[in-house]
DNA sequence: AAATATCCTGACCATATGGTCAACATATCG
DNA sequence: CGATATGTTGACCATATGGTCAGGATATTT
């Protein structure tokens, strides 16, 4: 039975695998740029070129198909947050946290922008990852980055505005996309650009941090 | 007639005053937080304490409606927007910069909200005006910035990319508010967490562009 | 081949959508 | 007052919405 094969995690063959593959990539693209309400099961059906009965059955729900996005996103996201110690080196770490989260605006913008949406309405689906999982992770860092500070290895700056700081000038190039494109000129941005920006933000931000060079 | 007072551009009594200010107010939340597709003037209606019906009276159409927001959105930014000049304190400019548009994002975060709902959408309504005014007015200020750096004022950072750093650090706290107030634990950011904030930014990116003090 | 699990989709449903309109209410003004 | 502009709104319309379901088409397995 379709039912027990799903609740025992049998996959199914490799035609649910693709479909659903399909079907997520567009429903990340409707989502993002239309928000959960915005988005109709129909426009995700069209993008993903199916008939809008398939996607529901593949997914359940447009409830259910949007948790899932969100869930992967906050996957990815999770993926990229190891764990760092008081010995490591402020500069290494703040440049590899930096780089990894530009990395990942780019590697995924419309999760992103999906992200963002949820945010925007005023994250009815992740209040509680955001004030139970996110924040202790906020708060780990942030105890650190008072240490380092202590240590006279950076200036004694509110870690959570630091943090709050290195999110937003990342995810800026994803989520505001079309204002970059539009202002810069540019079709898209290539990997030189984001090269250039990258070393710009950790230019600035660790200098405007006073955070010391490795060897001083 | 009706129409040839409104072709006539006469705003009518008090009356039709008082409901466009209530049923702006109410739409540029519901726009801000679902979107162009995802809001319904049922819902705006809803949040105005009207009818439907009165509020497409007043308000022609959803598109004319959200049109109408989106322009005063950038009538307030535009206001903001002083000229700056060569001869003018890198370090002055730069933290009025901030101060500024940190102080818009706080008195109309619905309407940040809305801009940033709109640019994730992919600016189907501001492409026009992102590619031209807005792009002129960075040019503009980014002219000036390399005059700086040239005349050993500041680092001579790419001016595109710091103006994207001082928009989104300032703008996230408006956007993702959600977000800030699920990871700091707060009900809402109080007038000092803001100066806080504002002073952290000033301090970092000044400091992280290697803007002079004046009396240096 | 037979049996069974999976896949596919058009038809359908109740509800919500943006928008129109006619009828009526109220204000304004000669 | 009467006349005219302005404000108000329920009923209505065509279309779109999320979701269901029956019935058939394919795979897969025995």
């Amino acid at each position: 039975m379709t039912r027990r094969a799903r609740e025992r995690g049998e996959a199914g063959g490799a035609t649910r695998e693709r479909n659903e593959r399909e079907i997520l990539a567009a429903a990340e693209k409707i989502f993002a740029a239309h928000g959960y309400r915005g988005a109709s099961v129909q426009a995700i059906a069209e993008a993903a070129g199916l008939p809008k009965s398939n996607v529901l059955y593949y997914m359940g729900s447009k409830r259910g198909l949007y948790v899932r996005l969100l869930e992967r996103m906050m996957a990815r996201w999770n993926a990229l947050l190891d764990d760092i110690s008081v010995d490591d080196d402020p500069a290494e770490v703040l440049e590899a946290f930096i780089r990894s989260k530009m990395a990942l605006s780019r590697r995924h913008p419309e999760g992103s922008r999906l992200f963002a949406a949820e945010i925007l309405a005023g994250a009815p689906f992740l209040q509680e990852y955001l004030s139970g999982e996110l924040r202790a992770w906020v708060e780990e860092r942030g105890a650190i980055f008072r240490q380092w500070a202590e240590r006279g290895l950076m200036d004694p700056v509110e870690p959570v505005w630091l943090i709050f700081l290195i999110w937003s000038a990342t995810q800026h190039y994803a989520d505001f996309e079309a204002q970059v494109l539009g202002i810069t000129g540019k079709g898209e941005l290539s990997d030189a650009d984001v090269e250039q920006i990258t070393a710009f933000l950790t230019r600035v931000i660790l200098k405007g941090c006073g955070v010391r060079p490795r060897e001083a």
